[in-house]
RNA sequence: GCCGCGGUAGUAUAGCCAGGCCCAGUAUGCGGGCCUUUCGAGCCCGUGACCCGGGUUCAAAUCCCGGCCGCGGCACCA
């Protein structure tokens, strides 16, 4: 049949398909979480304490909460930290991550620390050797070795009894780091060599890598596969929400739930978050900051992408929870253009941020006119205003690059021509200055300016803007988010002693 | 190298499972205009994408096969 002939034969037979189908209003909602019921959800945000939370972390911190909340159930925060040697929790870092995710909204009904848990993780490795799928293995490098050719440690084939003696000589402190694992039975054959057999508890010495919460009491750890399913599993988690990485831990994790008969949760792998032209590796961070210490403010220096540094530099938490709930929970990786996330966070500051005037690479002009009293508001949808008195003889500063266009308005005060030096009035009428086009420029009278330096974070440089505001300024604390007058949003960092005040460009 | 997962404009995302309302929607960016005592916000117009090649079908972004590219994993890290 031709289109036509089909066009036809439906205009006759059945004439309501071809009814133009009304576009269902679209909303941005979190796509339903698979087997999810309501009342009932589970979900756990397991960062490790060994530094900051970024950007990238967030996503499935909110995500989680999110679902917790849209599925009325319950959010954990577990704190993995269950190696002390190579992956060392930094004390803080506890506190901090519980102040970034507050901050960011994620609300937890049940928090759990792993290095306080050993003993749980003791008692079901017992049931896992009484069971027979987890083993002792003495074999050393060996037994690594042997797992790599498709074979094993042939202690894996001794009697169940045998290794519970062994295990408990582990914890009596009789073997040395390296000499005594307890393994998982998985395939020694399996076709990816790191899921064969994996490590569930190895020993590592806390005296020579003391644990900042338990520091020397314990000597063999839970590996992190072992102890997230044991956790998962006995904290109730019906779903898995974190990062592609853990596709294959998944692979490994669902050997514990087939060995102790439990019903793993779900799991939802998502995609990684970067931000455009920003650092978010905990590793990169950190070597930056022991290698430069001088170029970087720390941990929350702007130029990087943990949360502390998106809240330093005025990022509001909203902005972050909309990007990532618009995002979603995508099993692509996503890089966030900087642009993007300034727009979503422009639109919350743009209503709440009180409007100063704010003059970089100033040049001084005396002022030569009638007195006015500048009638100038905060915020052009409220009422409230400041009052900046001009009179003939003041000197003000105005933007060299303004002083080019030779006849201006000076905002909410009068129309002047600038040249030689002066600022001359030809009239205070706003129509006047309507009606030849005149630029509306911000000015700051020099008598009480504040001295306003501006940095603005660019890859790795942090380029330095110095200039002066209005003396209104003054009124603002530390944290306040302002937006300068045709120059951009700013977040006050720091008042100096000597009255001068420092600030990040959020963005313009 | 082996194993796994992805690929829609500059960026992000909708549509893909249940093929036709899609010569592909939205946001942001970029260009232009309107409005406004800000170069901000708002409004209007424009710009720009289904990785490639086959196949199935009347019909493919959507299903199938092959390729290419990207990402992840291959620890006694998490």
């Amino acid at each position: 049949m031709s289109l036509e002939e089909q066009l036809s034969k439906l205009k006759t037979e059945f004439p309501e398909l071809l009814e133009e189908k009304v576009r269902v209003e679209e909303r941005r909602v979190l796509q339903p979480l698979p087997g999810a019921v309501e009342g009932r959800v589970v979900v756990r945000f397991a960062p490790n304490p060994d530094f900051y939370i970024h950007l990238g972390n967030a996503r499935p911190a909110i995500l989680c909460s999110e679902y917790a909340k849209m599925y009325k159930g319950k959010m954990i925060l577990r704190f993995e930290d269950t190696d002390p040697r190579t992956k060392t929790p930094l004390r803080e870092v506890y506190d901090a991550i519980r102040e970034d995710l507050r901050w960011l909204g994620v609300v937890w009904h049940e928090e759990y620390i792993q290095s306080l848990r050993l003993n749980i993780y003791y008692d079901i490795a017992r049931e896992m050797i009484r069971r027979g799928c987890a083993y002792v293995d003495l074999c050393g490098d060996e037994g690594k070795k042997l797992l790599s050719e498709g074979s094993y440690c042939p202690d894996r084939d001794r009697d169940p009894s045998w290794h519970l003696e062994q295990f408990d000589r582990m914890l009596e402190g009789a073997y040395d780091e390296g000499e005594a694992v307890v393994r998982v039975k998985t395939d020694p054959r399996h076709p990816n060599p790191s899921v064969r057999d994996w490590v569930a508890l190895r020993i590592i010495d806390t005296t020579r890598y003391p644990h900042p919460i338990v520091g020397s009491k314990y000597i063999v750890w839970p590996t992190y596969n072992y102890a997230v399913s044991v956790d998962d599993h006995l904290m109730g988690v019906t779903h898995v929400i974190r990062g592609r990485e853990h596709e294959v831990n998944t692979v490994k994790q669902l050997y514990v739930y087939n060995c102790m008969s439990w019903s793993p949760p779900v799991f939802v792998h998502i995609g990684r978050l970067k931000l455009e032209g920003f650092i978010l590796s905990k590793s990169k961070i950190r070597e930056l900051l022991s290698r430069e210490p001088e170029k970087f403010l720390g941990y929350d220096d702007p130029r990087f992408g943990t949360i502390a540094a998106l809240r330093r530099r005025g990022i509001l938490p909203e902005a972050i929870r909309e990007l990532i709930l618009s995002v979603g929970a995508k099993e692509t990786d996503a890089t966030i253009s900087w642009a993007n996330l300034a727009s979503i966070n422009r639109k919350l500051l743009d209503p709440i941020a009180d409007r100063i005037m704010y003059v970089n690479n100033p040049e001084e002009l005396v002022y030569e006119g009638d007195c006015v009293d500048a009638e100038i508001p905060y915020h052009p949808e409220r009422p409230e205003k400041r009052v900046i008195r001009l009179c003939r003889g003041d000197v003000i500063m105005v933007n060299k690059d303004d002083v080019k266009l030779g006849e201006v308005r000076l905002m909410g005060a009068v129309n002047v021509k600038l040249e030689g030096g002066r600022a001359i009035m030809t009239s205070r009428d706003l129509r006047y200055a309507r009606e030849r086009k005149l630029q509306i420029i911000q000015w700051v009278p020099k008598r009480d300016a504040v001295k306003l330096t501006i940095y603005k974070p660019e890859g790795l440089e942090m380029k330095k803007i110095e200039g002066y505001a209005e003396n209104t300024l003054k009124a603002y604390k530390v944290d306040s988010k302002l937006q300068l007058v045709r120059f951009g949003f700013i977040r006050i960092d720091r008042v100096e002693e000597d009255g001068s005040y420092k600030a990040f460009l959020i963005h313009e």
